[in-house]
DNA sequence: ATCCAATATTCCTTGACGGGAATATACCCA
DNA sequence: TGGGTATATTCCCGTCAAGGAATATTGGAT
């Protein structure tokens, strides 16, 4: 998880992911769509390959990159732990401020009895 | 979304991340569970807290430190969009191998046909 | 007003990381 | 085998971030 987001913090690996969105590519194609040197590229893409969020395949000299899906399974499932503080309805808790306000306290109980359903 | 990488990807920040998912707590609260000096305690949060994935409650002199949601909505929202790729189903692709390697054609054909739908 | 507890900030040092340039490696073709 | 293309690796340098130690700040109690 932690070696998912370090290779995902870097700004130019971020975009390579984001490129490879579209499909498997080659370390030329990518260093030209995001304007970056060879070297790097393939620095950067040995850093996602380490980190498993993509994978190789050669064709002739070149080296088709594309993305893997277990990090990103793994970041969903990380994710999910968090859906109690993530998923909160925003509305829900705005409308229920809007009744204390207006001094609905009948209202406002029944909406926060509704929350333990 | 870089922020939210970069301030995920330190695995202290980390691990306080992970400890807050069980509640708000204070700064000595925080160090003492994960046995980490206060200033660093501190400066973390202050990271996290720039990354919008903390906010903190005056509490007396102490200020109780909690997860904030935004982050982690957006989080989930670009992995909606990667959705192609990590919800693949692995088992289903592995049968439509053995499928095709049994010669069995017709059944691998319908599986094809299926995840069209 | 003073003292203490809780937290924030600063200064310093060190290690890791990213970029550029140069070079090495691998593969294909003639 | 030689040459060209595509990619990987190495070396060097500058920057930045993390930890430790010390100090500053804030709020509450006596």
């Amino acid at each position: 998880m932690i070696e998912t987001f370090t290779a995902l913090a870097d700004p130019n690996r971020f975009r390579i992911v984001e490129y490879l969105l579209g499909g498997a590519r080659s370390v030329g194609a990518i260093g030209e769509a995001l304007n970056l040197n060879q070297p790097q590229v393939s620095k950067h893409l040995r850093v996602l390959k380490e980190a498993r969020l993509v994978d190789v395949e050669a064709r002739a000299q070149q080296r088709l990159y594309g993305l893997r899906p277990e990090p990103l399974r793994e970041l969903n499932a990380w994710l999910e732990r968090y859906r109690d503080i993530w998923d909160q309805r925003l509305e829900q808790l705005d409308s229920l401020i809007e009744e204390l306000k207006t001094q609905d306290l009948e209202a406002a109980q029944r909406h926060a009895r509704k929350k333990k359903g």
